[in-house]
DNA sequence: CGGCATCCCTTACGATACTG
DNA sequence: CAGTATCGTAAGGGATGCCG
């Protein structure tokens, strides 16, 4: 049943979802260029707390735009990497800050 | 200064939230098609209160993505109209409703 | 090191009733 | 027809403390 009505508006709304924590599209950023441990995420993204950054995290997993590898070590070390789903984002996400872009230029060209 | 940090992050995700209302995709996908009255889009979109729809109407307008057009009548004559910047977008909700049909499918193969 | 449990606060969204 | 005003609820995000 190919759909013509608003399943598609929702099919959007829900991929959007995937994206829109408030972290989420810097934490893909980073994953983008390589995989990367919990605590090297932190470090990359300042203001975030341990709890906000684990909950964007398992979200970003259980949408598969990430993975998550544990190594049974003491001390603990998890590594995140971006799968092939997440990867489709990128374009998204550079068209988007595009547009960021271009409004912060036409906002100075304004003044 | 151009920004190889965080504010690059952070202008992503305000972009990011010129779109992300729970209907603004929605709204969007129907005005790239043609410039409609507020009782179209009621229409057009079920589910939605007078009430929403004019909330994120008024946030897609502050934000530059559509325009309003009040024709003085009685009674009133409402019609929005998608902006340049707001057809910035278009590329970007594409992208996604074809991410979107792509984990429909790999969705569907798997079972 | 990389979590989880808990509590709090703000925002988004929704239902309903009234209005020029 | 196209709103505004008011109220209620749920979810997202944040601060802090404990744990294997």
């Amino acid at each position: 049943m190919p759909n013509q009505d608003h399943s598609i508006g929702c099919s959007v709304e829900h991929v959007l979802g995937m994206v829109s924590g408030k972290w989420k599209p810097i934490i893909l950023f980073e994953l983008f260029q390589e995989t990367k441990r919990f605590s090297q995420l932190q470090q990359a993204i300042p203001n975030i707390t341990r709890q906000v950054l684990t909950t964007q995290l398992r979200e970003l997993e259980k949408d598969g735009l990430i993975s998550r590898k544990v190594y049974p070590l003491v001390p603990p070390k998890v590594e995140y990497t971006i799968t092939n789903l997440g990867r489709k984002f990128k374009g998204v996400l550079d068209q988007i800050e595009q547009i960021g872009e271009s409004i912060v230029k036409k906002k100075t060209t304004l003044k």
